[in-house]
DNA sequence: GTCTATAATTCGATAGAC
DNA sequence: GTCTATCGAATTATAGAC
C-alpha cells in the first residue's frame, strides 16, 4: 500500500483534532479527547506531533484559496468574494481551518498571530490586486473585519437571524459592503 | 462608612476579574491569578462568588447603553452608532464587558448565549427603532456582524492596519455600512 | 472576615514493556 | 508501532484554624 500505517494514524489524529478544535477551541480540547475520538492511545498523539501546540498548528493550517477575480465583472467583485467564502466555510462543515482558528484566536496569542499571517499573506495581496495604492492595507482590514464578523455571528455565536439568512441574501447585502471596501467605490446596482 | 469592607473586597475582585478575563479569556484566567491581582486569598473568590463561572457571569455583565438616535440626522445614524461604540470600547480600556465576552464567547457556550441575549434585547430593538418592518432582525444581524467584526480585528486579533486606523476614518467608512444595514438605504453623501 | 492547608481532579507529557 | 503506567504540575473548590 502507498500510505504506511503510521501515516494513516497521523491523518486520523489530525482529522479528530480538527473536529474537536473547531467545536470547542484549543483550551477546552484535551489530548485525551482527541485520542479517544481517533480511537488510539493518548501517548501516540504526543509521539507523532510532539505537543498539543504543534498538533494545533497543523490542524489549523489552511489556505484561503482566493478565487480568481480577474475574470469577473468589476462591479461584482464583492459578491464574488462573499460567495466564495460562504461556500468554503459552509462546505468544510466545521473541519475547516477558519472556524478552528476563529474559535481559538480570541484567547491564544499564537492562534491570533496565525490569523494575522493569513491576513498579511493572503487577504492583503488579494485586495491589493483588485485595487492597489496607499490605502490598500486599510481597505483590506475593512474587508477582513466584515467577513470575519459574518463568520463569527453565523458559525460561532449563531445569532438566529444570521444563521437563518439565505446565502444569496448575504451575498448581495454583504457583497455590496465588500465591494465598497475593496474597490473604494460604491456598488451602484446596474 | 457606607460600604462594608466585604463589599469593597467584592468590587476589587470583580475589577481584577474584568481585567484578566478581558485580556486572556475565561479558560486561561485562573482564580489564583484573579486573587493575586486583587491582593487577596484565592479561597475568598470562591467564598464570595460561589464559582469561577458565576464570577465570570457578573464580570461580563454589561449594558450596551445605546445612544439616543432620535435627535441625530437620519442620514448620519450610521456614523453616530459607530462613533458611540468606538468611544465606549476604547474608553473602557479592556475592562468593558464586550471584550470580555468576545474573548470567551468563541469557546464558551454560556458566554455565546450571553452575547445572543445582548443582541436580542439591545441591538435588535435599537435597529427596529430606526426602521421597523419584517426585515429588522436581518438588518440587526448585519449591523452586529460588522460592528463585532471591527471589534474583533481591532481589539482582539490586532490586525495592524485596523489598529492604526484613526477613529474618524472608521466612523466614516464603517458608518456608511452601518447606515445602509440599519436603514436599508444607501448613505449618499450630502 | 481572612487565611493555611489540602482535597480531588485533570491535564500534558514521559518512560519503558511488548 | 502501540500500549500500560505514571510522573509532575496545575486547576477548582473545600474544611477548618485564627
Amino acid at each position: 500500500m502507498k500510505v504506511s500505517k503510521s501515516e494513516r494514524t497521523r491523518r486520523t489524529i489530525v482529522e479528530a483534532a480538527r473536529k474537536l478544535f473547531g467545536e470547542k477551541g484549543f483550551d477546552r480540547t484535551t489530548v485525551r479527547e482527541i485520542a479517544s475520538a481517533a480511537e488510539i492511545d493518548p501517548a501516540l498523539v504526543i509521539r507523532y506531533f510532539g505537543s498539543k501546540d504543534q498538533l494545533f498548528a497543523q490542524a489549523a493550517e489552511f489556505r484561503l484559496d482566493l478565487p480568481d477575480v480577474t475574470n469577473v465583472d468589476r462591479s461584482r467583485i464583492g459578491e464574488a468574494l462573499v460567495q466564495h467564502y460562504l461556500a468554503v466555510w459552509e462546505g468544510e462543515a466545521g473541519t475547516g481551518g477558519l472556524p478552528i482558528l476563529l474559535r481559538s484566536a480570541t484567547s491564544s496569542e499564537t492562534a491570533a498571530e496565525q490569523m494575522r499571517e493569513i491576513f498579511l499573506r493572503q487577504v492583503l495581496p488579494a485586495v491589493r490586486a483588485i485595487k492597489g495604492g496607499r490605502g490598500a492595507s486599510r481597505r483590506a482590514a475593512l474587508v477582513a473585519s466584515q467577513l470575519l464578523g459574518v463568520a463569527l455571528c453565523r458559525y460561532i455565536l449563531k445569532f438566529p437571524p444570521m444563521v437563518a439568512m439565505p446565502r444569496e441574501m448575504l451575498v448581495v447585502e454583504v457583497g455590496r459592503t465588500i465591494q465598497r471596501y475593496a474597490t473604494g467605490e460604491d456598488a451602484t446596482e446596474g
